[in-house]
DNA sequence: GAAGTTATGGAATATATATTCCATTTGTAA
DNA sequence: TTACAAATGGAATATATATTCCATAACTTC
């Protein structure tokens, strides 16, 4: 059997996987057969671990590799790691490049960052906890007002929050301290508060939500890490993470984020 | 401080890192705030993969497992690993998962506001001409002063792009209109303006562009239609199409478009 | 049945990775 | 300012894992 080149991707593999799956050896089937049903646990086991579940030597599984076009298991490996962690190039590096050379060519900077946001969607729905989300929506269902606070780049966040919210007629106050005003004694018993702070945390962020909190306010926070300020206060904590882009962030899976709290609180508010 | 038992699942690794977060010195406080953003990586990842990125080295990541409880790193990447196994295998079989939830639930409703926040990122590429992108940045670098309009729906874009250029340290007036400021007077000669502006096409906005037009003030103009009112202008048109979820447009195609011009801009300008 | 080829198991070897140890630096208290 | 404690970086060491090699078994062809 010819030699042909390691496949690159999670696709490739899965073709070839089909195409040298037509003729193969008693052991080297075996291989195949618990790799096909078992793509799951390649990025996260061993040689040893895989051999021994499909039943065969670690030789035999290296050898199976090498059919496939490896060099070894890890280059196979490697493939997985790389779809499972949606680990991404160095986006920052590749931004500096573009940068210095798109000064004239936008275009691609833009499909640069088409591909970030996508990355930032992609990720969305294992950063989201299920439970979480509708632990949140629960929340602001039953509350009289929302209330919204989310300053610097949260604020888009928090602005469309509203902005959705006032097109539903669902009463939502956002706390926008035009003029440095002090809102806080619109917050009412029963009522929620949404918070969205992304690090490092706008400090007034945090104190309005510590504020409400303190005073029994239930906080739905939006936020990017486990170990947020925001968690601190006990809030029903959502998490979205931007990939990050050197000195920006986009927003794209935040504006999924809200426009999907909007819809189904909306939906059960009427 | 005292040495906990080892947590012995991702829950109580969650818990126990918010825990330890309270009071860290400087490398440790590095290792925990990488782990709050980057539990994806823990299961496929060396530490000495997770060190670099923390930006911390190998050993100073050793003493934060420890810590945490652990007899070092392979205990905790042993909880991940295991509950990756009980998991969906990858990303589009996950996404069926989902949608197989019953309609209604919120993170079934996730799920499809990603998927159209994919799909319109998808389209930018092709409704954003590269000669009017280009267009674009070139009349934004040469401008004394860049002015940004964008009301109801599209005003996150617009303070957003205020926010990045004031990161940047590109003059940038964001007309808000607040308590209904007339804010013309500040239309200089050789000034640009970033309109932004979606059907039906808020009104004010529309008068705002073609005031500065007259003025002969440069419009850039952000907006979903071919034919749209800001075209009538003269405006450097760039084409944005959000894809329809019935009441809703979210603006994840927007934002990655708002973070190209204000990159491709701030680029030129230092 | 014999010869040649292919497949296999497992030990030996190479490499990667986790962990420990220790000298130095930094921070804190008196 | 000094002494002591805590934090840190990085080299050395230990361990785990991937890979190669080779003797033997199994299969195929004549």
């Amino acid at each position: 059997m010819t030699q042909d080149a390691a496949p690159t991707s999670v696709e490739d593999f899965r073709q070839r996987l089909i195409a040298v799956s037509e003729t193969l050896p008693k052991r080297l089937r075996q291989c195949a057969d618990y790799l096909a049903m078992n793509t799951d646990k390649i990025a996260v086991s061993t040689v040893a671990e895989l051999a021994q579940e499909a039943g065969v030597q670690p030789s035999a599984f290296m050898r199976f590799c090498q059919l496939l076009g490896f060099s070894g298991f890890s280059e196979l490996q490697k493939i997985f790691r790389q779809d499972y962690s949606q680990r991404w190039p160095n986006y920052s590096t590749r931004l500096d490049a573009l940068r210095a050379e798109a000064a004239g060519n936008p275009h691609a900077l833009l499909a640069e960052f088409v591909e970030t946001g996508r990355a930032s969607l992609d990720s969305l729905t294992s950063t989201v906890d299920a439970a979480a989300l509708q632990t949140a929506v629960d929340i602001l269902v039953a509350a009289p007002r929302i209330h919204l606070i989310g300053l610097k780049r949260a604020f888009p966040i928090a602005y469309y929050l509203a902005y959705a919210f006032g097109k539903m007629s669902v009463p939502a106050l956002l706390h926008d301290r035009i003029g440095d005003l002090d809102q806080q004694h619109l917050l009412h018993p029963g009522d929620a508060m949404i918070a969205i702070s992304y690090a490092p945390y706008t400090q007034n962020t945090l104190e309005a939500a510590a504020l409400a909190a303190s005073r029994g306010i239930k906080v739905v926070a939006i936020t990017d890490a486990l170990n947020s300020p925001l968690q601190r206060i006990g809030a029903a904590t959502l998490l979205v993470r931007e990939v990050d882009m050197g000195d920006f962030r986009a927003l794209s899976a935040s504006f999924a984020l809200a426009i999907t709290l909007a819809t189904a609180v909306g939906a059960r508010r009427t």
